[in-house]
RNA sequence: CGGGGUAUGGCGCAGCCUGGUAGCGCAUCUGCUUUGGGAGCAGAGGGUCGUAGGUUCGAAUCCUGCUGCCCCGACCA
């Protein structure tokens, strides 16, 4: 590619609404242009990206025997309807009407769709197990799209679909999955972590998540020290190991007032965070307001709050009126003495003793207070985030948190599609069987910005070169006066070409400064200089994106810098 | 959904407080010079100041409504 021919528009200044590093270097280096919020236009640049990416996914999915089809984005609500999605989804799914006033749903996810087309297509199990996928544009209505293409409201995604007749075949295809996730991120060259996740709602299967580790990670990821466990926080177990002492303090009443925080009624009475107890009132499924009671220093963990068969689903924290009737008082205040309620203990919440909680008057907290003597035992769960030190639960060393950008999940959905939708094949018996299902996504655009927050430097981009807009690019200087230089660069282009390179000549009549600038902003993995300097001694001037320094290497080295 | 901010040429911003002919940098175009790390000089083009009202002799500027966008919060006891 010429880049007179081509559509390169850089910028010096880092645009105003762009926080994240990727986010900007898009922007500057002109992949992306931004139509709306969460709207972007892939620019060629972007796109050459995205195509590489797409063709390293469909390659190894193919490879997995997987098969790929398109299906639409605009989904009738009727399917929706029948799997239960259409009223559970919520405001994500953008709804739209057609001119006849009938529902349809831009597809954030295409179970319905592929489930629908299954039920019709497969009836016998000699056609199992077998794999669906495509790569198409999803959109989803984000709450608060941010960080460019890592969250944005519509955004490309490989998705796959896989049926079974039974659990083991379901296993084999999902394990297959999980190999070709490993290729496809391992081709790209991005330091990545398959990690244990929650499976969502519908429960019970497996759940893996592939995150790209980066700062910038909007997931906290868990790893062990010794072994190989790692999880997403929202999944990875505590495994308590705290033993309760004995009572040794009376219960007491102190003067709060304006103390509603832990952290607030921590340094007011000078007790240790760890010492306090927080007392969370959220929606219950029997009781309207269940108490979860956790170490003031720990955090609460939605996910695990919400499988707890007393919690209700979704997690829903308790409205101020809720609050007033199950403890009489307001939030700030609350603690688990005298509720009636159920009341159910983190372990290590139920592990203390003398402890600073709420009184359930406003203004007064009570210290001292011991389980079993002060108030009755709690129901004990894991309620609470791990933090980093907790033991590994698979026993070997402690728990590292790291973070995380999730480019991939796979995720075993069994039976909860088929089955409402009715997707059965005959088995060898000529008995109907539901089919289980398996689902697998990677996101596209998001894995090109996850590999620029993993992959830049103060100059730009550094793409890893199996997704890089280009693999070469050559710059000759001053080529508008040297004949000689233009004949060598030209000549140079049609070698590489022929050789099978993706690269890019430079022929725009710019300084060379601002093009080698250009060209290390947009991150090309390699840079031939030709000039009449080096000419004279037949002789080219190579630079990896990453390295500090140039080298003149001979004109017929060439190639064997590329290999 | 709650709070805060912001809207001025393609991009980044000043001007607004204290109303009076809209400005700067980058980018773009022309010419000359320059040519190994985002060139210099000279010139040029480009803005209904988000939108609808109001106040005023006069509004980018003051007031009100609306809209877009951005940030924070929506894990808290």
């Amino acid at each position: 590619m010429r880049a007179t021919q081509f559509h390169i528009k850089t910028t010096k200044e880092t645009p105003n609404d762009a926080e994240i590093i990727s986010h900007q270097l898009m922007l500057r280096a002109g992949f992306i242009r931004r139509l709306g919020s969460g709207l972007y236009t892939l620019m060629p640049l972007g796109l050459r990206v995205v195509r590489k990416i797409e063709a390293i996914v469909r390659e190894e999915m193919n490879a997995s025997g997987a098969v790929e089809l398109l299906m639409p984005s605009i989904q009738p609500a009727e399917l929706w309807q029948e799997s239960g999605r259409w009223e559970k989804f919520g405001p994500e799914l953008l709804r739209i009407k057609d001119r006849h006033d009938r529902d349809y749903c831009l597809g954030p996810t295409h179970e319905e769709v592929i489930t629908d087309i299954a039920r019709r297509d497969i009836k016998s199990y000699r056609q199992l197990p077998l794999n669906f996928y495509q790569i198409q544009m999803k959109v989803r209505d984000e709450v608060r799209p941010r960080f460019g293409v890592m969250r944005s409201r519509e955004f490309i995604m490989k998705d796959a679909y896989s049926f079974s007749l039974g659990e083991e075949s379901l296993q084999a295809c999902f394990d297959q999955m999980h190999i070709a996730y490993c290729k496809v991120f391992d081709r790209m060259g991005l330091d990545y972590r398959a990690v244990e996740a929650d499976s969502g709602s519908i429960g019970g299967a497996q759940s893996r998540e592939f995150h790209v580790l980066a700062d910038s990670g909007e997931d906290a990821v868990v790893y062990a020290t010794e072994g190989d466990y790692a999880a997403n926080i929202e999944k990875a177990a505590v495994v308590s190991q705290t033993t309760r002492g004995e009572a040794s303090e009376s219960m007491a009443s102190i003067d709060t007032p304006g103390v509603h925080t832990i952290a607030e009624l921590s340094s007011k009475i000078g007790v240790a965070e760890s010492q306090c107890m927080k007392t969370l009132l959220v929606k219950g499924s029997e009781s309207p307001v269940v108490a979860l009671v956790l170490r003031g220093d720990h955090q609460l963990n939605e996910i695990k709050a919400e499988h707890l068969e007393e919690v209700a689903t979704p997690l829903a924290m308790a409205d101020a009126a809720d609050i007033k009737s199950a403890a009489n008082c307001d939030a700030g205040s609350i603690g688990p003495v005298g509720l009636s309620i159920p009341v159910i203990a983190d372990a290590d919440a139920a592990t203390m003793t003398n402890f600073v909680c709420g009184a359930n008057e406003n203004g007064k907290h009570l210290s001292g207070v011991n389980w079993g003597r002060d108030l009755p035992e709690p129901l004990v769960r894991d309620l609470r985030n791990v933090v980093e030190g907790d033991p590994n639960p698979m026993g070997t060393g402690t728990l590292k948190i790291v973070r995380g950008i999730e480019v991939g999940h796979i995720f075993q959905l069994g039976s909860a599609y088929s089955e409402s939708m009715g997707a059965t094949v005959l088995d060898e018996n000529g008995k109907p069987q539901i089919m289980q299902m398996g689902c697998y996504g990677i996101g596209i655009t998001r894995v090109a910005a996850a590999a620029i927050e993993q992959n830049n430097d103060a100059q730009g981009i550094i793409w890893p070169e199996a997704i890089a807009p280009f693999e070469a690019v050559i710059c000759p200087v001053n080529m508008v006066k040297s004949e000689a230089v233009q004949a060598a660069a030209e000549a140079l282009y049609t070698e590489l070409r022929d050789a099978g390179v993706d690269v890019l000549f430079d022929d725009r009549p710019l300084r060379p400064g601002a093009m080698f600038a250009d060209m290390e902003l947009i991150g090309i993995p390699h840079r031939f200089v030709v000039s009449d300097k080096l000419l004279a001694n037949d002789e080219i001037e190579y630079r990896g994106r990453r390295d500090t320094e140039s080298v003149v290497i001979k004109r017929s080295d060439v190639l064997a810098k590329l290999k």
